[in-house]
RNA sequence: GCCGGGGUGGCGGAAUUGGUAGACGCGCGGGACUUAAAAUCCCGUAGUAGCAAUACUGUGCGGGUUCGAUUCCCGCCCUCGGCACCA
């Protein structure tokens, strides 16, 4: 029997795959329908490719040469997300510049990539890192700025007096510093906002024609989190001024005891009395230390500080206490609220706890021992009372807004994005500021506004485009004698936000190279949206809302057609290694070279796919891989070997159609699974040319490279993905009998064997009188009869 | 803590508009081939009892609905991803 080489024949079939430019795409064949695979680009780290990289971009690409099979012109291109903070921090570790180790890094990535034999179109490949694309991230930014997204104000970064510098919240865990130790204080800087929150709405809405995950759409609902409520004014007693709160439950404003303001909103110091100034001086200090996740922690203590002063609760005119506490953030709602007690758990248990009074206003629980926050009927609420809840709030509203006191709301949770980063390696923000301070944006004709080169790396203070003379003296020289440059950069999600469409525009040469223009219309009203986008479950509320925002203000501004950039989601899971993420921090990187030139590339491939569903990713090792390996010479030798045998045409039929809709659901595993399970049956009964040439075809996805080879073996003249996929005939998918399971009380007790359309009367006689079911009927009295057909027939007895 | 997943043999996993739990593969046990080993091939493999037919138990834990629950409902436990400056 013939024997595979692995090694040899893969290298072979890349080699003629390259030479033959056989995967660079013709944006503009109009022969076939397009396809858009794509597959979320990486960052190119130091570390090699790990096994969760193969795990990603394996099956994705057996996906893509699926859709090329079954007539699509298939676009799957290839990149790097360059900039970030691991570069950077490399760079200060070791004085080399992130443009040099990125370079370094991509140039390896590739290389391995190659190894994988996908259909990536290498011709049209991008990093973000380099001026022709970032030029076009800063295009971006201009965009929003002139579309007023775009605006500054201020907001708090975490900040380490010692290293003087602004540490990610990666680096700030346990509130100290990473490198130092240094308690990590929250320092107020002014930051380049986009408003995104314009789009809530809007982002919500999309979600529905989208073929997306349900649990993504769901944690992005829960990301936006929309809820309807009212602003409600309070007057503070005393001074002239007002506060506003968002309610969600403006029906119990009769309720309201007291009020809490974020410890951050402006208003505390107008009211804080002489009195209590100490304390909460002390309070606001000691929540700069605090995240907002140990602020917002259900468990722990409620904490809070008395501020001396009163707000008027506009409902009764009540003199109500106004108080502090890390509960309420500046950064939901208006940054204050109105306590009710009675009806709400947070508010409940700082009243308890600070003995401040609980009026219940709902009817309904028992406010004596707990909040009772569902609805019910309003109580001790002047013209509310006896209205239900959702009528109260109605109400309540209308009477808000007669009185000018109030209106109805909606709010999100969703925040404006902040994209300024005070770091080095990102794309500069393109705007310069005049000599008082007022900020203009940088026109489009000096764009790329380049990163200068001459700065530290190391942290002085400010941002570390601020040390460059460089860019200094250009911004100088081109605006007048003291301007100077914005010195920060862009969050990289930025980056990340357009990508798809940059690729429709990369590469050298051809009609549509992106030098000139951001997007052919043309291109992009053909090519978007993406039709399949995989990518980590991780990036579900980041990333995957983010671009959507940028595509759908691209589409306000006229420069795409499409709102929504990717029509179609899948996750993979993670792949972890003894129980923890791969990472190279860690040290528990597997790399996948070894098993690759020991079973190549399409064993490997495979054998991630067979390990389980794409979307689950698991614990990896190794112990399996014997299993695919040994497939993998058993399909060559058959398939290379003697043809001939009678043709079961049902269950290669049935194959048939078992690969495809596993595909089609990227569930790989049962794919091969159904491989495995017809080739057992076929090596005992033999198979017919004609039967192995679809069953070359059914595997190519899934093993290219072996496929091209038996393809050639077979006959084949051209590569194996330029033939059509095979179809199956339903009717012979369909056996002529069934087998029935029997029960009796809901127990097993036999089967039978049966024609496929029998009757109810036929099925239920053949069942009973199965010997063992027979056995546990007799003398009993038979209540219930059901017949599921195809399935099974079930007794109840008495 | 909050939002969203997941938990099935020794192991990876299969099967859900409620219908035969354990496909396929690894491992393991037995056999064939071989002087021998490797490779390959064949048979067996959830647990308990039994020669067997068969019976009982069994899908993280405790309840519930149903003729029938891995699947639906209620309450827990464990675990993973995200929580806005890792990407």
């Amino acid at each position: 029997m013939a024997k595979y080489n692995p090694i040899e024949t893969e290298n072979k079939w890349r080699e003629r795959w390259k030479k033959e430019q056989y995967y660079n795409v013709d944006l503009n064949d109009e022969s076939r329908p397009k396809f858009y695979n794509l597959v979320m680009f990486p960052y190119p780290s130091g570390d090699r490719l790990h096994v969760g990289h193969w795990y990603n971009f394996g099956p994705a690409d057996s996906f893509g040469r699926y859709m090329r099979m079954k007539g699509y012109n298939v676009f799957e291109p290839m990149g790097f997300d360059a900039f970030g903070l691991p570069a950077e921090n490399h760079a200060i570790k070791t004085g080399t510049p992130p443009a040099e180790s990125t370079e370094v890094n991509t140039a390896t990535m590739v290389d391995q990539l190659k190894k994988i034999g996908t259909i990536y179109d290498w011709s049209r490949t991008l990093n973000t890192s380099k001026p022709e694309y970032y030029r076009w991230t800063q295009w971006l930014f201009l965009q929003m700025y002139k579309h007023g997204i775009a605006y500054k104000k201020e907001a708090a970064v975490n900040w380490c007096d010692t290293c003087q510098t602004v540490l990610a919240n990666e680096q700030a865990q346990d509130g100290t510093c990473e490198r130092c130790a240094t308690e990590v204080v929250q320092k107020p800087l002014k930051q380049w906002f986009w408003k995104i929150t314009d789009y809530a709405q809007r982002l919500l809405d999309g979600l529905d024609d989208l073929d997306w995950p349900e649990k993504t759409k769901l944690m992005q609902q829960n990301w936006i989190g929309r809820s309807e409520g009212a602003d409600v004014v309070f007057e503070l007693v005393g001074t002239a001024g007002k506060v506003e709160v968002f309610t969600t439950r403006p029906d119990t404003l009769f309720g309201a005891t007291y009020m809490v303001l974020a410890p951050e909103h402006p208003l505390v110091l107008d009211i804080v009395t002489d009195g209590q100034r100490k304390e909460i001086m002390a309070y606001i200090k000691a929540v700069k230390k605090k995240t907002e996740m140990q602020r917002t922690d259900l468990e722990k203590d409620k904490t809070g500080v008395f501020t001396g002063g009163y707000a008027v609760n506009p409902v009764n005119g009540e003199k109500i206490p106004v108080w502090i506490a890390d509960y309420v953030l500046m950064t939901y709602g208006t940054g204050a609220i109105m306590a009710v007690p009675a009806h709400d758990e947070r508010d409940f248990e700082f009243a308890k706890k600070f003995d401040l009074p609980v009026r219940e206003v709902v009817s309904g629980g028992n406010v004596s021992e707990t909040a009772f926050a569902e609805e019910g009927t309003a109580v001790n609420s002047g013209f509310l009372d006896g209205f239900s809840t959702p009528d109260a709030k109605k109400k309540m509203i209308k009477w808000l807004g007669d009185k000018k006191l109030g209106r109805g709301v909606v709010n999100f949770r969703l925040r404006d994005w902040l994209i300024s980063r005070q770091r080095y390696w990102g794309a500069p923000i393109p705007i310069v500021y005049d000599p008082d301070g007022k900020a203009h944006p940088i026109p489009d004709e000096h764009l790329p506004w380049l990163l200068p080169t001459d700065t530290e790396f190391k942290p002085k203070g400010t941002s570390p485009l601020g040390q460059s003379k460089e860019l200094k003296a250009r911004t100088e020289r081109l605006f007048g004698k003291g301007w100077k440059p914005e010195i920060d950069t862009m969050d990289t999600f930025v980056c990340s936000s357009f990508y798809y469409l940059r690729y429709l525009m990369a590469g050298s040469g051809s009609a549509d190279s992106g030098a000139e223009a951001f997007i052919n219309p043309k291109i992009e009203k053909k090519w978007m949206p993406v039709d399949m986008y995989i990518g980590g479950p991780e990036h579900a509320c980041m990333h995957l809302i983010y671009a959507r925002f940028v595509m759908m203000a691209l589409k306000d501004f006229g420069f795409v057609s499409h709102s929504e950039p990717f029509a179609r989601l899948v996750h993979q899971g993670l792949i972890k290694y003894q129980g923890l993420k791969m990472s190279k921090t860690k040290g528990n990187t597997v790399s996948p070279d070894e098993f690759v030139s020991f079973y190549g590339s399409d064993v490997f491939r495979m054998y991630l796919m067979f390990m389980g569903p794409f979307t689950d990713g698991g614990d990896w090792n190794d112990k399996g891989i014997t299993g695919i390996a040994r497939f993998v010479d058993r399909f060559y030798g058959f398939i290379a070997g003697e043809a001939g045998g009678p043709a079961d045409l049902g269950l290669l039929h049935k194959t048939i159609k078992r690969v495809t809709e596993d595909i089609e659901k990227m569930q790989f595993n049962t794919a091969i699974a159904a491989l495995m399970e017809f080739l057992n049956g076929a090596v005992k009964t033999g198979l017919s040319v004609e039967g192995k040439r679809i069953l070359v075809r059914l595997i190519a996805p899934l093993a290219p490279h072996l496929a091209e080879e038996l393809w050639k073996h077979l006959g084949g003249k051209k590569s194996v993905f330029n033939e059509k996929w095979p179809e199956y005939d339903p009717a012979l998918t369909v056996s002529a009998t069934v087998t029935l399971a029997v029960q009796v009380n809901g127990k097993l007790r036999g089967q039978v064997e049966v024609a496929t359309g029998i009757s109810l009367e036929e099925a239920l006689k053949a069942a009973a009188e199965v010997e063992n079911v027979a056995k546990h009927l007799e003398g009993k009295e038979i209540v219930k009869k059901i017949y599921v057909p195809g399935k099974l027939v079930s007794f109840v007895v008495k």
